[in-house]
DNA sequence: CTAAGTGCAAAGATTTTGCCTCCTA
DNA sequence: TAGGAGGCAAAATCTTTGCACTTAG
């Protein structure tokens, strides 16, 4: 992936090392789909390089974070992490019954945020955030 | 307050027991404005009761939390807790720069529920998440 | 009385840090 | 080769759990 060469350059860029171990926790995070824990990127970039160091993923991750590499999404009381993507961007509803995440497009919010800005100057972050509740199929209390 | 009151009665009801660090932990909740980390409900119940465990206050937590007594709130990294109020509902937007956590009404996500609803058949439990952002006050970048 | 709840301490889980060695630029 | 980065292990947080003692009902 192209993108991902451009992204590794920045780093470069920073006067910061493109390492082996970056470029793998860069994929991991790729090749997921959507946003991971850490546990996962980290269970991920091991198949790749199995002496992957625990460590190494969280400075990595807070390095790209600090970039704007990846996304920091706050999913209950774990921080998860996905590549910053601006052709991309979308939300998460994550169901509370079978956990699964589901994303929906920011028009959705677009009204939302307008009122957000003009009547509390408050301009959100509304790229990546949580959202929970349940989804049709966990409704059986339901039709 | 005497809504506190009926809350504990309805732990009683449950057939649980109404000890005094379930009172202290509901005050310090109560007591304090919004939403608190664990560490804040502990600290506040201390001051009660000094031989207050940060145990009984997990404990206390879970078991509010499933009788609806409290409602968790995903802050991030951590978790918060507030009291669970039909007749205050909100939401809230936490400053990024200065941490600062703010409320607004439900109404604004109206129009974005109901398409939730209708689109994905998905139910949004909107009453008490976080969205986070930039506060007027940490605008310094713009006029 | 007696089962639920607490206190205490230990174990788990998650995240951060120090320090020495290695390797990219 | 020099400073950034990684590996390893220890420490720091945060949360959960086991068990004996206490206590609300």
């Amino acid at each position: 992936m192209n993108r991902h060469i451009d992204i590794l350059e920045a780093v470069k860029a920073q006067g910061l090392r493109l390492t082996p171990q970056r470029m793998i926790i860069l994929s991991a995070i790729a090749d997921g789909e959507g946003h991971m824990n850490v546990d996962e990127v980290y269970e991920r970039a091991k198949q790749a390089y199995p002496y992957m160091d625990i460590a190494t993923v969280y400075r990595t991750l807070h390095l790209f974070k600090r970039l704007g590499l990846v996304t920091e999404v706050g999913m209950g009381d774990r921080l998860h992490y996905e590549l910053t993507d601006p052709n991309a961007r979308h939300h998460h509803m994550a169901c509370q019954v079978c956990s699964e995440a589901f994303a929906f497009s920011p028009s959705y919010l677009d009204e939302f945020r307008r009122r957000l800005v003009n009547e509390f100057d408050f301009e959100p972050d509304l790229d990546h955030f949580t959202i929970t509740g349940v989804c049709s199929g966990c409704r059986e209390t339901r039709p």
